[in-house]
DNA sequence: GCTGAAACAAGTAGTGT
DNA sequence: ACACTACTTGTTTCAGC
């Protein structure tokens, strides 16, 4: 299998460490890699122009934070038109993380983060039901993540 | 609904600035805030110490490193003594990039990001399958992410 | 629990090979 | 395409309020 490869070695070694942190010093990454700081700086405008990344984040921990309950929720749509304007309203609500298209049917994924299942209930009923073009929702809640992880930047 | 609330709102602040881009100069912070750079600093470590937030990372985008496919497995375990080692295995496929337990019977979820369908098919048929303890998978694919965003710090 | 200044480290940009 | 240097900016620590 073959991968992009508008990026040569050097960008994916940098890549793979600003993955590990992306808060890493540029100075340590031209010591790590045997090249000077400022070609660093370079590769990483290249990277950044290309667009493979754009900002770092943090990955807040969701148990610290306080939300107990993840869950994934399929919707179903009533009429395709309705998709766009569907996903317009779910990325108004914020308990809700992610969304996306899947095949098989007029159907959406979203993905919840709750306090709690009364307040997961009450998202889904107050929140998403409401929502004009959705027929009905199938929810799993998930009950422990084992691991989450990046994309492999090489196989 | 209530969230921990062993932050407080300057915390929260930080976090959610932090969150919008991980490498925002303390200084920067410092000034938007209206507090000295020192107590960021110590606002952060303090975020740091319990665990909200570990390490920055990118955010890189699957398409442009030639991630075409995105797919949900959901994979029936044959005894639920099994389900530790397989997520051990599947954590060894560079493909898996997200694995979690889901409720209602013996069952892993997991997300996959393959290059192209046959090599998303390469993976659950070499890969995931011949893992002891899976009896058999279902996986529906992605065929666009509509939005992903992080956790929300407040609601 | 917070600030301010000073020492130190890192990021940036220009120039030359 | 890369390295070197000089310059600017951010980080960290610590005394003091």
């Amino acid at each position: 299998m073959k991968l992009n490869n508008q990026f040569d070695s050097l960008d994916k070694e940098i890549l793979k460490k600003l993955n590990v942190d992306a808060r890493i010093p540029f100075t340590q990454l031209a010591k790590d890699l045997g090249i000077s700081n400022s070609l660093v700086h370079q590769r990483i405008n290249k990277l950044k122009q290309s667009g493979v990344i754009n900002r770092p984040t943090y990955m807040l921990d969701p148990k610290i934070l306080g939300y107990e309950t993840a869950a994934y929720t399929s919707i179903a749509v009533t009429n395709a038109k309705f998709i766009h304007d569907i996903i317009t309203e779910l990325e108004k609500i914020p308990e809700v993380v992610e969304c996306f298209n899947i095949t098989g049917k007029y159907a959406l994924v979203i993905k919840i983060f709750a306090i709690n299942n009364s307040h997961l209930r009450e998202v889904l009923y107050e929140k998403v039901h409401p929502i004009r073009g959705v027929e009905g929702t199938d929810t799993i809640i998930t009950f422990e993540t084992a691991f989450h992880r990046s994309v492999p930047i090489e196989i």
